[in-house]
DNA sequence: CCGCCCTGTCTAGATAACTAGACATTTGTG
DNA sequence: CACAAATGTCTAGTTATCTAGACAGGGCGG
């Protein structure tokens, strides 16, 4: 069944909280339904019935379950799926899935651009790119924390534009890109490093989606770099065929 | 910097171990190069060299990093990009990847559909479906454990076929389906469970990509429904644009 | 309203994880 | 070869985590 390592560097609740959440998330147990007693969890896990209570006071606090005294815990939850495709847009797709978006600029920077980036976007390593830091929410929710390069010589006035409009379509658009498609999509599972979990209030422990893109124009020319970390419990990245 | 957070949870060496994992992954610490001494680390990090010690020999028997008395530690890594498209076949992929592929068989069975899965194939929730467990290897690295589902109806052979040929694409092939491609595509970052964990050989606490996944025949009908869970650390999807 | 089952809170003790320090062993360098 | 700097291996003490048990208090059905 579900096992329980006991010194592998993960402290038991911690692990009886994983195994749990894991279970609300691929739906095992049910939205509103009870979570069996601290007393029979504990018998499951062959653990103390104050370790199991320690785990469950963590799933509270990530909002996964909600507990009522003398009735018992019950699970809370809800995912995002959010839409890939050769024309991904944030707005949009916030605006499709009849959420409230939301996006917070957190920093600009012109800087030269870092070797992986130069080759991103087919520039020069001396030539300078503009990097924008973001954090996007959906129904107060954290969604994704995304830093995103664009080369400075094409777009000299973007981050002003940017701060105002605070969308990349927008923004782009007024400086010419009518249109823009994604050219390039890489995915991995990750642990936050410690500035990222900080960021997107999650412990250093929770995995993220860890997404590199690059938009291009029509004609195929390179118009932004970004990185975007989602947060991996509750989004799901859904790539469509197109028709 | 890098914070340690005391009494979350993770054993400290445990969140040593992952920071550095994390540094390596994301190729702060190149290949070949030389970590920091434990001494060094445990001054870093504000924690005895016992500690370090502890959490390098975690990394070590992830095969991260190679460690030689009187030297040193130096980083041991490589990463594996693993394409998606909607012409995704995981022999290819590997072929192409210039790998050594092996599929390994575990199991198979006939069962009602489950709910999600006769959804995804556009099954009447009574009818059979075939599920296919199989666990691929590149040069001896797991790289993901994945399970199948087929419409028994229209493949009443599938189990034979498959155990005989180990390949998606062949077995369909042979069905009568020469060609397929894929319909639609979901990736979430996750823990894995219990089960999961073990036949991938890896610990709970390492996140996967989990990737499900609806192939269809060329007139659109779905031929296959699949889960397939990536070793999230070294394994990354890459979606391209089609030309 | 009583009994049963649940969560909440306390205390005390056992076990695992971390710290501190001493010293051995290997490697590379002057 | 002597020395510095790294890893490897002990021992002992401290702190965090887990276990065990007792009891208070809310919820619910007979």
């Amino acid at each position: 069944m579900s096992e329980i390592e006991r010194g592998r560097g993960a402290a038991i609740w911690s692990q009886i909280s994983a195994i749990l959440a894991g279970e609300i998330i691929r739906g095992q147990l049910r939205q509103g339904e009870q979570l069996p007693s601290a007393q029979e969890l504990a018998a499951r896990f062959d653990v103390n019935r104050h370790t199991v209570r320690r785990a469950i006071a963590a799933l509270e606090q990530r909002n996964l379950v909600r507990t009522e005294q003398g009735r018992g815990s019950f699970v809370q939850e809800q995912t995002l799926d959010y839409p890939i495709s050769r024309r991904t847009r944030f707005t949009q797709n916030m605006h499709n899935l009849n959420v409230e978006a939301d996006l917070e600029f957190l920093e600009d920077a012109r800087e030269t651009a870092p070797p992986k980036v130069a080759q991103a976007l087919g520039l020069d390593r001396h030539e300078y790119v503009y990097r924008v830091e973001t954090i996007s929410r959906a129904d107060g929710h954290i969604v994704d924390y995304s830093t995103a390069y664009f080369p400075a010589a094409r777009f000299p006035s973007l981050p002003a534009v940017y701060r105002r409009l605070l969308s990349v379509t927008r923004t782009l658009n007024e400086l010419g890109v009518t249109d823009y498609e994604r050219r390039f999509t890489r995915v991995s599972a990750r642990l936050p490093d410690a500035t990222t979990a900080r960021l997107m209030k999650q412990p250093a422990s929770r995995p993220i989606l860890y997404v590199q893109s690059i938009n291009a124009d029509l004609r195929g020319v390179p118009v932004q770099y970004g990185i975007t970390r989602f947060s991996g419990d509750w989004v799901q990245l859904v790539l469509m065929a197109e028709p």
